[in-house]
DNA sequence: TATGAATGAGCCTTCATTCAT
DNA sequence: TATGAATGAAGGCTCATTCAT
């Protein structure tokens, strides 16, 4: 989906043009599926050396297609906002669905994302990437779209309390999955679940406290990851 | 003689002795404090020689106090816990007053924490600091008892919902007030009040979800932290 | 593939294949003779930014090639010991001449030694080491076979006196050539051959005293070296 | 001997000075010893900070008496050429009795030198101390004449080859009594002995080969020592 | 004067990034 | 194009030397 489009009807030199682009965007998926992985096993500041050799691939090989550590952080965030954001078009249509609890839709999701590693990537997306990159602009109304729609359905049904937005579930979220540096998160996973599970009961209607300060954007979100 | 009970009524002369350790100590206390504002800005990470700016040493001079980044962070560590073990127990007398709510006393302890930077500093305390430290037990000890105590008088008054333990509390606020490395936390802290809250919503009686697990007690906190 | 046997025959690209680690191979090479004549000049803590200097690299390509200073050592050690085991060969072969005197085959082993720095290098040998290492415990026992023999015969001979042993030889060139530190070793250089000598007319026989202590064996020999 | 001619009879304030003064080479005395047993175990780079804790004062006392390493160093070897003068001195003594044999008396000497760790001190004497000295020159001078004594006096008995002169017995002692660096210097002391005495039986009459070179004198010590 | 503390310079090592094949 | 190698710029830490008490 990303440098996808290429003309596949051209004739002449061509014809091996593409073989060599299928191989270079395999490469460039391992690299990005090695960055992934180095960065929520080692942390951000992991070499990238190391995310090259978890590839696969020269050290070089990386920087051909990533001219920098921001060009790589740029990739993962678009992979891992592209699988959350199906999280939460499929969390959406269940909320839609007859009889179902919005607010269990809602659950899931929130509890799915810790499984997309959304808190361990989230320092990644610090200042790091330009927040006026297109398309990434584009995931993000996406995104802010599906999971609005998600708390407008459940706020509609009255399970959600009214003064909390998206931006408190996303900054919430990351904040309780993310796992400490340097350490394999395994340790953390025995009661992230647990802890996310008693933020989302605070989320529960009928509201127990006066909350202090604003709700939330995605924009607040997106501020800071 | 080390450090305190200097004769203080005596004049004269007597009082230029401790003078030049006096100037030490107060180098020790500057690098500490530094060090824990530095770790709050930039993270565990932060290049120890921009610690000993900060405190307005050479970097030898730090190097003397603390032979290492343990040492320091040990430091620190006994410093943030000592503060935070004194908000515990003006909490925990808080929630013995007669009339008092003790689940108000519980809610106050934990968005105090936050000005402690709890969550900024708990990094610091994962696999570097000797688990089996002397010093950092007593404190420790003295947290769990004080926090053990604030927790049993909120459940008994009802406010509180059973299947929750400290370590469910540490482990949330630290996360939940945790910085993104590299950010001034300035961004983060307009919401980390809400969020605690919603959380601590969660946290009240009557229980409005099953959670998944066990509850934490302080030694998984301290697994961590 | 790693080193030597390329194809000599092939011309063509095959003769290309090979070249950048052909570079690579020099680039050690350089290293180990830089550091080689860097630790005789200037002793073996010698800066290994000044040995990546002298070989015309940088100081992370040093690094690249020897994790550490040990293993610059093991090298440099290795090649040293390899110089110095043909010379015992050679000298084990004279010796074995009919009509030859075993007893200068020795010397002019001895006197060879002197040219091998092996007295600059000894001091790298100690305790820097790993004494199980399978490539320099080989090098080890084929220098003690080839030096033994050369013993034996200058011993059948009757030239030699009874009461010295291989160690007893090594440690005493090693000690005598070995120059100052920080001294570039032309001021010894005047006198080495000399004092070698007059060491090796006390190992002649008859014995003109008797010695204390016991023979030193190769194992010695290596115990410091 | 070194500061010593104080006026002793000098009254008023004076009768205080002594006092300090004695206090002062007490600890200069101290600093001395200390560094050279610290130069003997640990090396010629050893911390000057260890010889201070050594010698049981603080840095700054040992820099306020010695402004610099080489200072330090002049002051050890003053202190070894001494005490090696000395037994230099009783050697001659003993050569020149009737009846002795010059050369025990210099294997004597020879061998009291190696407790002395004249060869584990001669690196510092190495182009880090003056060599116009006044101090050292004369130590020199009296050292040279009465080993030159010892020398001509077994030479005269017909036992010492005539082609050797003071220099070569210095530098070979040096040299084969040397320690290796950062090796207390125990393990070699197990063939120090053994080996110097092979080279004192090279040196017995008749001279057993044509040595290359010349002799060296004392003035080649000095250069190198 | 003697001392503990402070300082700055230097070496080892790692890592992001560029180069040559 | 993909690769292994090369590079330079930091950061951690030690030590000789100076300062302030």
């Amino acid at each position: 989906m990303t440098t996808a489009a290429t003309q596949p009807a051209r004739p002449g030199k061509a014809v091996r043009t593409p073989k060599l682009r299928a191989d270079a965007t395999r490469n460039r998926e391992r690299i990005v599926l090695a960055a992934r992985d180095a960065f929520v096993e080692l942390g951000p500041d992991v070499p990238l050396d190391e995310v090259a050799k978890r590839a696969g691939v020269g050290n070089a090989t990386l920087y051909r297609n990533f001219p920098d550590r921001t060009a790589l952080i740029r990739e993962v965030a678009l992979l891992v906002k592209n699988r959350i954001l199906a999280l939460a078009e499929t969390a959406a249509a269940e909320a839609d669905t007859a009889g179902a609890s919005p607010f269990d839709a809602l659950q899931r999701f929130a509890h799915a994302t810790v499984e997309e590693k959304l808190g361990a990537l989230c320092p990644l997306f610090t200042d790091r990437v330009d927040p006026f990159d297109p398309e990434l602009a584009e995931t993000r109304e996406r995104l802010t779209a599906a999971v609005g729609g998600l708390l407008a359905r459940t706020r509609e049904a009255g399970e959600l309390r009214p003064d909390v937005d998206h931006g408190d579930l996303f900054i919430a979220i990351s904040q309780l999955t993310r796992p400490l540096p340097g350490t394999s998160c395994r340790l953390l996973d025995d009661f992230v679940h647990r802890h996310l599970q008693l933020f989302l009961d605070g989320l529960r209607a009928p509201a127990r406290s006066v909350l202090p300060g604003r709700a939330a954007t995605f924009q607040d979100f997106q501020a800071h990851h």
